[in-house]
DNA sequence: AGCATAAGCGGACTTTACCCCGCTTATATT
DNA sequence: AATATAAGCGGGGTAAAGTCCGCTTATGCT
């Protein structure tokens, strides 16, 4: 009897040839929307040209979004990390506030960065996908009690900040015409400014340190 | 010579048929909405039970996102009169602060209450549906202004403030179960109070009035 | 090592959004 | 009223998302 108490004892760790083709799967993706743009990433394309059967790509990505997904926590893992436990502002130690406004920088960053496929990840069927804001979420609200903000109305804060975080990058923001020629300064520095400094002003107001 | 300088001159009214169509076409739409949920709505089913050729569909509706777009539309152009021209606080000549509140508080209810097509309106290829921001940013956008806020980042406080309105129901919120029985309090009432309490605490911190 | 079993895999199949292009019909002009 | 012409219309065609199910292969047990 090992013990079925621990639920995460050992959910069977995942096949050697899962693992291999997940990593396959991905990096294709990765050259697809490079060569590509991630809206011409087809997955009959994909699972050809990774030289796999479709249902493969569907075993391992439930949707199209899905894929996005995946790449989009790839690529923010080492982002999260650097929140949890890097150095202030932005990881645990500084003022809260400061850190809320260093965090919505990195996100807003991030998003645009990977502006299209973030957009690509997003699913008509499914609220959100689980990669973004399940984890921005929590830490905003977490910030938000650390400063002693939001009160009896901490959750629906939470969430509109959230919002107003990732909204207008997922939501109203055109996608920029394609990679900017190497070297360039990239299309939406001003974007990020703009958002940037945007979501200080917000964040300061709302938690009502120096307007 | 008539004047082609004043470019809305007459865009051509529409035809009759075509007008004639549009309105079968809405109907339908609305009574299938109704009967099967906005997620079972399909483009062949619609002209289908509307009599009409698949063509004709695309024709009115770009896409099927666009069926979406007009239906709400058309349930959102009375509050859009009240916000224009009705009494205070939505309407004009209160004060810009309670009218921000109040536009809030209206805009969160009707998106609640359209909730599945609204999620419907959105496009994986499209920034956003022209219908619904086109109206809540340059509305919060003045109110802003008129407030005397937001100085150099009017334009992203606005967008941002749009986005954490209208975000939470459009990106972050699932679902609920179809339409109550009839006459009971809707599901979704407790949410519509947390957003627009949230709101309003954000939208006061924002503008610095009692905090 | 051999076996049982559950997970992985592939590709044919279905459904659906969206395109195309020739025919029809409303409206402007004479 | 007749005609020209641009808009409306229809339905067949394409491509891509997602499902299904039988075959294959890795892993745990003895």
């Amino acid at each position: 009897m090992d013990g079925d108490l621990i639920p995460l004892e050992k959910p069977r760790p995942e096949r050697a040839d899962a693992a291999r083709n997940r990593r396959l799967l991905l990096d294709t993706a990765r050259r697809m929307v490079a060569e590509d743009g991630a809206a011409n990433v087809t997955m009959d394309g994909l699972a050809e040209r990774a030289g796999v059967g479709k249902g493969t790509v569907y075993r391992r990505f439930r949707t199209r979004a899905g894929i996005f997904v995946a790449l989009l926590d790839e690529g923010e893992r080492d982002f999260q990390q650097r929140v949890l436990s890097g150095p202030p502002p932005l990881g645990p130690g500084g003022d809260p506030v400061d850190r809320l406004i260093a965090y919505g920088r990195g996100r807003v960053c991030f998003l645009l960065e990977h502006h299209a496929v973030a957009r690509a990840a997003l699913d008509r069927n499914q609220p959100v996908p689980a990669g973004g804001p399940g984890l921005t979420r929590p830490h905003i609200r977490y910030l938000l009690a650390q400063a002693g903000q939001g009160g009896r109305h901490l959750d629906a804060l939470a969430l509109q900040l959230t919002a107003a975080l990732e909204g207008p990058v997922l939501l109203y923001l055109a996608t920029p015409a394609e990679a900017p020629e190497a070297g360039e300064e990239p299309a939406w520095t001003r974007q990020l400014q703009a958002l940037a400094e945007g979501w200080e002003v917000l964040v300061r107001r709302v938690c009502g340190s120096t307007p």
